[in-house]
DNA sequence: TCGAAGCGGCCACTTTCTGACCGCAATGTG
DNA sequence: CACATTGCGGTCAGAAAGTGGCCGCTTCGA
């Protein structure tokens, strides 16, 4: 006890959750003299934390965003959604977002007492999909016991099914997960095949880590996304969807959100563009609406809407 | 520089990056001597954070689960896709998670570097409702600026427009901020009107906090949903939807997720309840399933995918 | 104008930290 | 098996830091 170390963070911590402190109450609760506060205060400072005071009556400290994140000290409650929260953006919640996501969540999960841990995994699986539509479920432990690796640099083995065939014994050392157009993949250098794979985490079971480490190698090209990308070249199955509608730019987005890109055309009409891997999403978008739309493409999208505007109209139709 | 306390950060932030570290290579990016590194290690686990060590040849250091979070030390990345998760959960991408996310967006925006919070900012509002229908647009920095009042006890000025009349310019003690319903409401002791009050913070603009603290007063009775709740009972506005489906159960919820909830009926039928504010949902819902369905309740869905239905029909109809 | 609160210099005393040296224990390889 | 490698922890002496108390100063709001 009584480190000055421990005291730091215990002030950080303070500091980090009521905005505003008074010295003396301070020094209190660290069980130190007033002086010796100023003086944490200001190693804090010295460290780069910008802590702010003010005199007079009423005065005292409070922490300010600085020029770097200072260290997050967390309750509970704020790690579990922190961990939900990154895990629903790893999910696909927030386009864009999935593999930093991951990368946090993977060191959040890494850290989080197993009791907590808990607590979020009793609230199921990365599923989100729901309306999200396209990619398929993985659980977060499969994604993050891989990101670990990744970051880690340890081996890894697991089970494979590739598209035709049975499930093998696979041990590569992980190079980069990859969120491409709603899948994620891991690149990594097959040890058994003695070359650079891809493989589909979706495809993955009982991943574990051996614990054994390796020194990374080089990517041929360097980078993992372009080379995947260059890789999966052959099989590209996503639609980009385009579609003019007559309804303003703010109307649309406030359907689409961040999931797909409004630009306007005229002040009462605007171009919706969205690239998926299922169709149901974009007619969602048009049904909700309730504009008149002309499809650009794909042409399926067109066959899509009417089989669904028969639909509605059909099941509406009874008195 | 040099000091203990900021060379024990930097220790734990290593330890939380690289899960594996040889203890010669910690003892040189600290520039100490392996015997300090071995002292440092076990203040580490005096102060709980349980570091694992092997020996041996590759040997070395990682950082365990433990029985309390850690510091986090993040980096730019990192912090940035917490914010992001953390908002997108708040705005309820994750149910039941609005309130705690906030609560810790409110945190971690606090303590944000200007130009990370910046890069957020680029990412629009916490908008999202989107096609969760429902929800009014707020954007992050109104929510976490009440979260921040709440928490560090300040008082607060903002407009307030109420449903019908001119906007107000409101001070409050801040209580809670509490999610009901799609909503964000802010309970705080109104100091105009020397009374309890409940805000709709989408009704909010330019909230700020005065600087002025106080002691938090009690609310009468102490739950502050159940207050709510009871003061929101005069003015149920929502939909309580139920529609028959002819699909199969797991069809229908793989749509709808966690938004709504699926009984089956028979094998290939069942049915679908949700309780929203807007009928955009359920109207999109209905039009990817394209499968026949019977509308229960409400009476306006019936003509909300009518309309839906006929403008699909429409816009796909010319060649 | 006053008092409360933060600021920071100074001092003497105490505590901690550090590097160096040691022999020991575990681990896995040749 | 022997061996090198790597972590463990005791002891020591000198160096460094942390600490509380005291002081007069500044800033702020009542």
């Amino acid at each position: 006890m009584a480190n000055t170390s421990a005291r730091m963070l215990r002030l950080l911590s303070l500091l980090q959750t009521h905005r505003y402190w008074p010295g003396s109450e301070l020094a209190g609760r660290l069980e130190v003299s007033p002086r010796t506060l100023r003086r944490d205060v200001d190693r804090l400072r010295e460290l780069g934390y910008p802590v702010d005071a003010s005199r007079g009556v009423a005065g005292g400290y409070q922490l300010q965003a600085g020029a770097a994140m200072p260290p997050l000290l967390l309750d509970d409650e704020e790690a579990v959604a922190i961990a939900v929260g990154l895990r629903s953006a790893a999910a696909g919640a927030v386009a864009g977002f999935e593999e930093t996501s991951v990368r946090a969540l993977a060191k959040v999960i890494q850290l989080l007492p197993p009791r907590l841990r808990r607590r979020i995994d009793a609230l199921q699986a990365v599923t989100a999909p729901g309306v999200f539509g396209g990619g398929p479920v993985l659980d977060a432990e499969t994604l993050t016991t891989i990101a670990m690796a990744c970051r880690g640099e340890e081996r890894l083995r697991f089970d494979y099914a590739p598209r035709d065939g049975e499930a093998m014994r696979r041990h590569v050392e992980p190079h980069r997960l990859v969120s491409l157009g709603r899948r994620w993949y891991l690149v990594a250098w097959d040890l058994d095949r003695g070359d650079w794979r891809s493989f589909r985490v979706d495809r993955f079971s009982d991943p574990s880590l051996t614990g054994a480490r390796f020194r990374p190698r080089e990517l041929p090209g360097g980078d993992p996304v372009a080379w995947l990308r260059s890789r999966l070249a052959t099989i590209p199955n996503r639609y980009d969807v385009s579609v003019l509608i007559e309804a303003p730019e703010e109307t649309v987005r406030s359907v689409v959100g961040d999931w797909g890109v409004v630009t306007a055309v005229t002040a009462s009409s605007c171009r919706l563009a969205m690239s998926v891997d299922d169709l149901g999403w974009p007619i969602m978008v048009l049904g909700v609406l309730s504009a008149p739309f002309v499809i650009e493409s794909p042409a399926e999208l067109r066959d899509g809407a009417r089989r669904a505007g028969e639909t509605l109209i059909k099941s509406t139709a009874m008195p």
